[in-house]
DNA sequence: TCTTAAATTAGAATTATTCTAATTTAATGT
DNA sequence: ACATTAAATTAGAATAATTCTAATTTAAGA
């Protein structure tokens, strides 16, 4: 009995820390954004779109609306427990990583996955024009089947 | 008389290089197609979404319908007359210049401007994914006022 | 000129996303 | 514990860029 109460305890680490930047964010700790949370986190680093989350709330048989997705999805952005991607496609894409970093992006599957920090290099950084201040780099190499 | 008729005829390099690649393409030369390259290139190399074109269509008077803009743009992108670029917005922009560069956004104006390929250099090639090919790098600079 | 596949068009449809306005809830102060 | 209040959630409507439909027109080759 102790045992399983031990393992039941055992949280994902990911899980937990994306958690916490949510308690340390001014956001609200409310039931949905914890278990979008839960959901999002579970398998460490990893891409996906609105949809796709829906659809995993869905599975779960959270009742979570749509709306609601898509606000926490756009809050989290803004407070750095997620950061958003924009290719060629439509949809937005999100990633549990927000360190700086950049993507493959395979155009057939339409899915998205890291580039290691250490395997792409810019070696001569454009200058930026007159009073116009770097927000971000974003290197994307689209790949195909 | 003669010299009206000289300056009459001179057509802009551009203009005529963007002609001559739609010719050589399997699409037909339509007024419509036409008239658009001739917006689309009078002024070198720059960026547009189908709404600035369709805006500079009405400004000439031209009745060419969004439907024809939006088919256009994506035809001449198919055969390489125009290049499309996405990035975080949520309009698609097309580019006169067809070879591989890089960009600045400004997400303050959403002005695209090119990067001179001399101005950034990847020094890493990331490893394709097996089974994947390589389609294109795309860096794009995010700047703000 | 005839033929035919491609192009154009208006307007409807689609799709991802955001907005609205009513209801519920979390967090704070009493 | 309880009241207050600003924030969060929600269903459904609205929006905006883009694509589709299906009827008409046109370019280009036989």
């Amino acid at each position: 009995m102790d045992l399983i109460y031990i393992i039941t305890m055992k949280k994902n680490l990911h899980v937990n820390k994306a958690l916490d930047l949510l308690k340390s964010s001014p956001l609200k700790v409310t039931s949905q954004r914890t278990r979008l949370i839960e959901i999002l986190f579970k398998n460490g680093d990893h891409h996906f779109t609105a949809e796709d989350v829906h659809k995993e709330v869905d599975k779960n048989k959270y009742k979570i609306s749509l709306a609601t997705i898509y606000n926490c999805l756009n809050q989290f952005t803004k407070h750095d427990i997620l950061k958003s991607v924009r290719l060629s496609s439509d949809k937005i894409y999100f990633d549990t990583n927000t360190k700086a970093h950049h993507h493959f992006f395979c155009v057939s599957t339409e899915k998205l996955s890291d580039i290691k920090s250490s395997d792409v290099e810019i070696s001569n950084l454009p200058t930026i024009p007159k009073d116009k201040k770097l927000k971000s780099v974003e290197v994307v190499v689209n790949i195909s089947d």
